[in-house]
DNA sequence: ATCAAAGTTTAGGTTTTGATAACTATAAGT
DNA sequence: ACTTATAGTTATCAAAACCTAAACTTTGAT
């Protein structure tokens, strides 16, 4: 079994190979990431290493192996099916479910999850929109791009991908939720914003670019 | 906040404190229930009582103080919430909570417990039959006797205080739950069984009077 | 070639939990 | 009362799981 703080660097590792195109995460990012100094994080690879969980190499950094990603998507799923559960059975609101669902991922039994997956009918995506792996360990994503990156059109909210709950306050306090189609009127680079408006609603968002970066979206005709 | 060992030794201590009169918990019982040894559990009092959490005195035994209590009530709340949300919202089997909730006792948030009450309807018995402490630290159990220590008569199964999954399914290959309303038939102290009928049933349940140690009764009718 | 940034190493520390084993108090029997 | 058995205590040690500090080494860029 892994400990807790084992998952979590797995996590974290997973987490940043996607950024980096070779997979490989510098060590840094991760010390930052978990907020641990850099030498924790070289000793903690090794001990990784070990276990055959990551393939590290000094200084190029470290990826993780096939048994590594098959722990880390294991958490992930629990994490997320952990989420949705507690939105969907249990009536908590989608900003508040991140933390315990942190807590609750290391703990729950392979059965409870199964139970949780059969009750809410084997999900595809938690309630953030971002895509639940399968219990083969599969995640399958489909082709989104940055909101921050896209020009005026339509579009469907697919993921929200900074869970802060102040954040997932605010989107919905404007009903703009995953799934939610909206039209992009407006960017305006210099001052750092976009504008855009959800069907069958008049008010406008106004939010940064910034922000908009933890937004992914597809096409919508 | 307590740890986890911490939080399963005040559940000791709070255990064994029924029995003796006095309240007092002899540390060798600790030990034994706990499959630590004696040393360890005379150390652990004197770090639960520079806490404020037990009463503790030199070879005279320990003793819940209030604030220890408190916290052991909680901890049982929780326990005893969370088996029966395992069984009445996600089916899960009697026999097979006691090992799943005796993990998430530990780490399930305050607010997902009371959403659990609201979903259970504020109950008052878990699965097996235990009450349910209030959230404010009031445990309420009828009077009730052992039914190894019944003459024949009707008798209603209030509890069962041996949570091993093998007991549990046992009882449930006769239907024999908490609410079971049964004749006591016969006490056979020399061979020491006992053997009663469940009202509506025809088979007859033959049993250890050791095993009756275990299960609590009120007189019906 | 030099320097800054990133990563590594070593040595050490904390917390939490436990064991061992020698010792001591208490109670019980003769 | 004296011995013995039982239970409990003490002091010492240990190990796992984390982590830091700070000096040192690469690496890559200027």
């Amino acid at each position: 079994m892994n400990s807790r703080t084992t998952e979590n660097y797995l996590k974290a590792v997973y987490r940043h190979s996607r950024a980096n195109s070779s997979g490989n995460v510098s060590l840094g990012i991760i010390a930052g990431d978990l907020g641990v100094t850099p030498g924790t994080v070289t000793q903690m690879m090794k001990h990784l290493s070990g276990r055959d969980l990551v393939v590290y190499e000094s200084r190029r950094g470290a990826a993780l192996t096939d048994s590594g990603e098959r722990a880390a998507l294991d958490i992930i799923r629990r994490h997320r099916l952990i989420e949705l559960f507690l939105v969907e059975v249990m009536g908590l609101d989608w900003a508040d479910v991140h933390d315990e669902a942190e807590e609750l991922e290391h703990v729950v039994s392979d059965r409870l999850i199964a139970r949780m997956d059969e009750m809410l009918g084997h999900p595809a995506r938690d309630p953030h929109g971002a895509p639940i792996p399968s219990a083969s360990g599969v995640l399958k994503s489909g082709q989104t791009r940055r909101l921050a990156e896209c020009e005026t059109g339509t579009y469907r909210l697919i993921q929200v991908t900074k869970e802060t709950s102040g954040f997932l306050e605010w989107l919905s306090e404007y009903k703009f939720f995953p799934g939610s189609i909206f039209d992009l009127h407006h960017i305006d680079s210099m001052g750092g914003t976009l504008s855009l408006g959800l069907s069958g609603q008049n008010k406008k968002i106004v939010m940064s670019i910034e922000a908009a970066g933890s937004l992914l979206v597809e096409e919508a005709g």
